[in-house]
DNA sequence: ATGTGC
């Protein structure tokens, strides 16, 4: 990014200030190094989110942002219904409610080190994944419905889990306001058979070991310890989700071109909140949030029945589990005044702090686990929301390490094999149904999400707690 | 991300 354009406010934050149609200013969170590095289309995109009717206070762009669709990934925007803010599918992006939940064992390194190539074939065998990969279950009309209404709680409803789980997902898993009609019968005939599928992509299943310890306080209210055993997830809403983002976004343009909606991009098609349109979206997209929690929740059981077989009696509760792919509504102070804001996060996680009626109730003293999922074969992140961050960007944070490299020259520069063979030296075992899938993930195609986690700590958007290490990796 | 792409 060319930094002569951005204006420095302190080491970890700069702002593009307003120009040409932009409403608000743009504000980026980052060390020098890394905003040197990001792609001078991110300071484009968010510009442009800038210039949409209702945005309030900044477009504020996460310390791992890259280049997306309309909207840039990593990037928070929040529009005022009474000032005739817009929903986007693509201030969303297509995998609606993508997120990270992480699963407690109690078990330490050693406990899996003589199974462990075993843990892998049978999680491999267990947990579908790939593209278009499809599970043992299918939904008809009527359960698809009670799904996309119900998530996490409908799937636990149905034998996928435990009652006590819900309180540790965001919204308690279910997502009020979801409505199943405006979700497309091909959205819905694409997720019959793909529930508790993990997909492809940089999504995963990945068992973990507790590497290294930040902050030991806020670690033992979360119940992690040095060399402790976790498995994290990190899918979203599969199918369903991609069909109700590429169904929305014509409509969108259509509804834009119509009302006169002054985009500098089609791709930035949104609508007014207030309208049918608007609303409908908001609906689908909620189903979205249903289904990925559903998702994850299924995807969660699967594990669980694995880590049983292996050891009888083990309890697997969850840390918790935050989306990095939504719109919610949410209050928030804006110049002094509390308003009813739509929060855009495309590639930021939610990071409340302490104190808020939303998170769960052992948590509420220190802040929401915020949790980083980092590419394969690195470190992945846990990190606690700070009260700084409802301030900084509407309590928002990084989601991950964000690609460095596009896709097709990873496919270039590595093979598969090599990949898994050198990580197997590390000892990090990887499951994949795809070669080119992994030559894709290669570790050096992503950012450092160490420098995107240190940043995002350095800029006070969250803190460090714990710092998580590969043992076993499940991909597409 | 995605029944991967014009």
């Amino acid at each position: 990014m060319e930094m002569a354009l951005l204006e420095k406010i302190s080491d970890y934050c700069w702002q593009i200030p307003i120009q040409g149609k932009m409403r608000v200013p743009v504000i980026i969170y980052g060390s020098e190094k890394i905003i040197q590095a990001m792609d001078q289309k991110v300071a484009e995109q968010a510009s442009n989110v800038a210039s949409l009717p209702g945005i309030v206070k900044a477009s504020f762009v996460m310390p791992d942002a890259h280049w997306g669709y309309g909207f840039p990934i990593g990037g928070v925007a929040a529009y005022d219904p009474e000032e005739e803010g817009v929903i986007s599918a693509g201030g969303v992006g297509f995998d609606i409610s993508c997120g990270v939940r992480t699963l407690l064992t109690g078990l330490q390194e050693k406990d899996i080190q003589p199974i462990k190539n075993k843990l892998a074939d049978l999680l491999f065998k267990e947990i579908p994944a790939g593209v278009g990969s499809h599970g043992k279950i299918y939904l008809d009309k009527e359960q698809m419905n009670k799904m996309l209404v119900g998530g996490a709680k409908w799937a636990i409803e149905n034998g996928y889990g435990l009652q006590k789980d819900l309180s540790r997902i965001e919204e308690e898993g279910c997502m009020p306001g979801a409505d199943p009609h405006a979700v497309s019968n091909l959205a819905k005939e694409r997720q019959a058979k793909e529930m508790g599928t993990l997909g492809s992509g940089n999504h995963y299943a990945e068992v973990q070991v507790v590497g290294k310890i930040f902050d030991e306080t806020i670690a033992k209210v979360f119940s992690l310890q040095q060399g402790d055993i976790v498995v994290s997830i990190h899918c979203g809403s599969r199918g369903l989700g991609h069909q109700i983002g590429t169904d929305y976004l014509k409509e969108m343009v259509v509804c834009a071109q119509k009302l006169k909606i002054d985009l500098p991009e089609r791709e930035l098609a949104c609508a007014p909140i207030t309208s049918e349109l608007g609303k409908r979206y908001l609906g689908a997209m909620r189903a979205g949030i249903n289904c990925a929690f559903a998702n994850r929740q299924i995807i969660t059981h699967l594990i669980r029945k694995v880590f049983l077989f292996f050891f009888p009696g083990i309890e697997m509760p969850l840390l918790y589990d935050v989306s990095h792919n939504t719109c919610k509504v949410e209050k928030h102070k804006v110049n002094g005044q509390l308003k009813e804001l739509y929060v855009h996060r495309k590639g930021a996680t939610r990071a409340y702090g302490p104190n808020q009626q939303e998170i769960p109730e052992d948590y509420r003293t220190v802040g929401q686990p915020v949790l980083i999922g980092g590419s394969m074969g690195t470190h992945s992140y846990i990190l606690v929301g700070t009260a700084q961050s409802e301030r900084l960007a509407f309590s928002s944070a990084v989601h991950g390490a964000g690609r460095a490299m596009s896709r097709s020259k990873a496919l270039k520069e590595w093979k598969g094999k090599e990949i898994i063979r050198s990580l197997e030296e590390k000892g990090i075992i990887i499951r994949a149904v795809s070669e080119r899938g992994v030559a894709e993930e290669a570790p050096l195609a992503y950012k450092d999400v160490s420098d995107v986690v240190e940043a995002a700590h350095k800029a006070d958007l969250a803190k460090l707690v714990a710092r998580l290490d590969p043992l076993i990796c499940i991909k597409g």
